[in-house]
DNA sequence: TGACATACTGAAACCGTTTCCAGAGCCGAT
DNA sequence: ATCGGCTCTGGAAACGGTTTCAGTATGTCA
């Protein structure tokens, strides 16, 4: 089941089957067929962990997520996936559930094998991390994290705005009462979506916000919504963090005999192909997750084909998608 | 950045480093101390593929499945995660999209990582993979696939109950005119509950079956529903392959003005989360996706203690779940 | 016929760990 | 003082590949 009893069967030396596992150099068509022959015969499987060791060379790259259950991490997942595999890399995933010591297992997981390079689209992260990982020499994108420095290309999407059309177009449709669903990520982008519905409705007079947290799922949005009920007042319109919660969100308003638009309005963050398909179907706000998928991708390979170490930091400005879930609010 | 560089600063040997790393045998105090000393100011992180190749043993699971982005198999993925987490091992996951070439390439990857077993979540698989993943002697844990021998684990379940009740449910409330929407899958189970449908509804008189397919995703549910509904004729009741898909059928009637489930009854089948959350919420079949991970790490876990060869085999019986989308037939 | 480039192939060093086997101290008992 | 038995540590051989460097045919050309 190794490299040597192939050699012997063959009848030729290890360096030989090597090259011809690895087409590299010039083989004997002769000799080649009887190595391919014996290869065959033995069902031999090369040992990847000895070939990343002696080859120095890792072939693979690390992305580690917030929430792949979530379509909007899955997609950009999916995206990087695709492209790497055109290029000849595999990836492997890891999953943070937002946990901060996840983050650190996974990324130690990922130096660990030594990754030719690694995506990080997580919420949560810490500056030590991020000095460890450049510590270790391996070429880095970020999604959405702060510290846009060397060996590091950071993305990014302007949330801030994203929010304030939401805000905008509600306001201009008479509400003045608004909730907030959001997750209970601490930090990062949540955190700027949230602080980003507060700030903008203090800039209209008479606008009111209440916000309530709850897990990233729909289960999250529903059990979010009935903590903003739970206080006997309701909001006119419900802004949420993403669309999964956005939908539970509609779940639990429907339960409760409460009619989207007419008696409450109810905005997404994401543009995920299930805001069509719920109903009604979500206003929302497009991040173009395979455009960030393929960025993240040109850059990792970009980075272990030369030895680019440009610091790179691009912004993207999402796009208004108005659908069926907002509308005046009452009495307006 | 090996463990000969810590192993100088330490002035220790190699051996005494590896020790400490894996606290084996016994490292006095203070030369531990000093050891631990020299990783930390060094940021030294241990070569999972050194380690894996002196050690010989993967701590790593892989796991391949058709269709990472629906919740049935990520539910599953999810809870086998979990517990190999417990004990102690990582999971590498690899997604087929339902393509034979993309099975074969991810399992001889595995077998290249050496992993230390595999789960098999697909309905995709050719007799001779399953030969060659016998000849690794890697454990193996399928879930649908057919062919229980030594060293393999068969999880499974009867589809064909579930369909059934279904259909008794759907005949009991006179619906004698059925579509079937499906997915392109070639082999196992789809063929096994697009079947379970033709031979159930044979047993019932008068009615009659037509079918269709599509990619497993919401936009599929979608597709297939437009060439169900082009022939002119609409069925009474549309049974789904999956609940993914029935919520695709559902937003497609939605928009031509067809009601669920006053015009038209819908099925779905697998009872993820979603199926609660849409709306009319989804009358489907449960499948224990959580138990179904359970048994898959168990078998896993279990496999790699001892060295338990017994073939197993069990077969999960599942539970029909009524909800809103199903009613009367027109007429009825 | 001899010199020399060319096309293949093999021996051996190395990649970074683990692990086996001995050896070095040290202590209490004889 | 000698000895047996601990406790701790180091040397060196794997593990399964890649890669460099040198060597052996073979063919070409003067």
């Amino acid at each position: 089941m190794n490299l040597e009893q192939v050699a012997r069967r063959a009848k030729v030396s290890t360096a030989t089957v090597s090259r011809v596992l690895n087409n590299a150099s010039v083989v004997k068509t002769s000799t080649r067929a009887r190595v391919l022959k014996a290869i065959e015969e033995l069902k031999y499987h090369p040992n990847l962990h000895a070939r990343n060791l002696a080859g120095g060379k890792s072939r693979t790259f690390g992305m580690i997520l917030s929430n792949l259950e979530n379509p909007f991490f899955f997609d950009i997942y999916k995206t990087v996936e695709s492209d790497a595999h055109n290029a000849g890399y595999e990836v492997v995933v890891a999953n943070t559930d937002y946990r901060a010591e996840q983050l650190v297992s996974s990324i130690r997981l990922m130096i660990g094998r030594r990754v030719a390079g690694l995506a990080a689209i997580v919420s949560e992260m810490e500056p030590a991390l991020i000095e460890e990982l450049n510590e270790s020499g391996i070429p880095v994108v970020f999604y959405d994290v702060g510290a846009p420095r060397q060996n590091v290309t950071n993305i990014r999407v302007n949330y801030r705005r994203g929010i304030e059309k939401i805000l905008d177009y509600l306001y201009s449709l008479g509400h003045r009462n608004l909730g907030f669903v959001g997750h209970h990520a601490m930090l990062g982008p949540l955190n700027e979506r949230a602080r980003a519905v507060i700030d903008a409705a203090a800039r209209y007079p008479d606008t009111a916000v209440r916000t309530a947290a709850d897990a990233d799922t729909l289960d999250g949005g529903r059990l979010a919504t009935r903590a903003l009920l739970a206080t006997g007042e309701t909001p006119t319109a419900i802004v949420c963090v993403n669309d999964v919660m956005a939908v539970g969100v509609l779940r639990e308003l429907r339960e409760r005999g409460i009619r989207v638009p007419q008696d409450v309005s109810v905005t997404g963050f994401d543009n995920i192909k299930l805001s069509e398909f719920c109903h009604p179907a979500l206003t929302t706000v497009h991040i173009p997750r395979e455009r960030i998928g393929h960025l993240v991708a040109d850059a990792l390979l970009a980075k272990t084909d030369k030895a680019t170490v440009a610091e790179h930091e691009m912004v993207i400005d999402p796009e208004f998608v108005l659908r069926d879930s907002t509308g005046r609010a009452p009495g307006h």
